[in-house]
DNA sequence: TATATTTGCAACCGAATGGTTTCAAAAAAA
DNA sequence: TTTTTTTGAAACCATTCGGTTGCAAATATA
């Protein structure tokens, strides 16, 4: 059973629960209330997020309140930062064609 | 069925590819002979990666050469760009704690 | 104590996924 | 021209995925 970051946010219900769980802890009925699923769905998702870390659980009385690991999104960036440097390069040669052409022009 | 770059980067695979592309074009042939299966399995990661407009082909003779499109990366930085704001200011916090601590410490 | 609420888990189902084998088309090489 | 190389696509298969229904456990409320 692969349980990864990137395939925690593969499914668009889960990338909108991690985004609701940005801004507030939430319990899982809650959650269920702002999607066009059951419950118990919503609570697989957790089950996938808690697995990978996405996610960590706090109970008060029979609630639940689960909320983000915003660190663990960091591991998306980390894995990113390999392609930015690429994109970054790629527009700093840009930058430098536009300015010769810039500079081409006012010679004119 | 569902084809986008988030579900395009959730196999483990095909994020090995994406990073080989990112350094050089390479044919199907030379992709698989990274990997421990087989050219054809390659082609549908290949093919799952055109659909989602992250690879672009150019076919030279009989060759195929496969290329990043390596703006499509950005895609998933600007959806990790909410959760950076919330990452960014925690470390904020947790600078004003440490220096605060600091500040303390030098009274003592 | 009896009832209601909140939740996780197991069983099941259809669809999607990742892989393999087989085949056909196109281009290069013999 | 015949053969080899490179490739994509189709058919098939076991596994995983996302969802539903039903149930049991724990806690709060009447």
């Amino acid at each position: 059973m692969r349980r990864d970051i990137f395939q925690a946010i593969a499914d668009p219900t889960r990338r909108a629960i991690i985004t609701l769980l940005a801004l507030q802890a939430m319990t899982p009925n809650a959650i269920a209330d702002n999607f066009n699923t059951t419950r118990q769905s919503v609570s697989k998702h957790l089950r996938i997020l808690t697995e990978c870390e996405l996610v960590k659980q706090k109970q008060v009385g029979r609630e639940i309140y689960y909320s983000l690991e915003i660190k663990k999104m960091k591991e998306i960036d980390k894995w990113l930062e390999q392609f930015r440097k690429i994109w970054e390069t790629r527009f700093d040669q840009l930058e430098k064609v536009l300015s010769t052409m810039k500079k081409q022009k006012n010679v004119e």
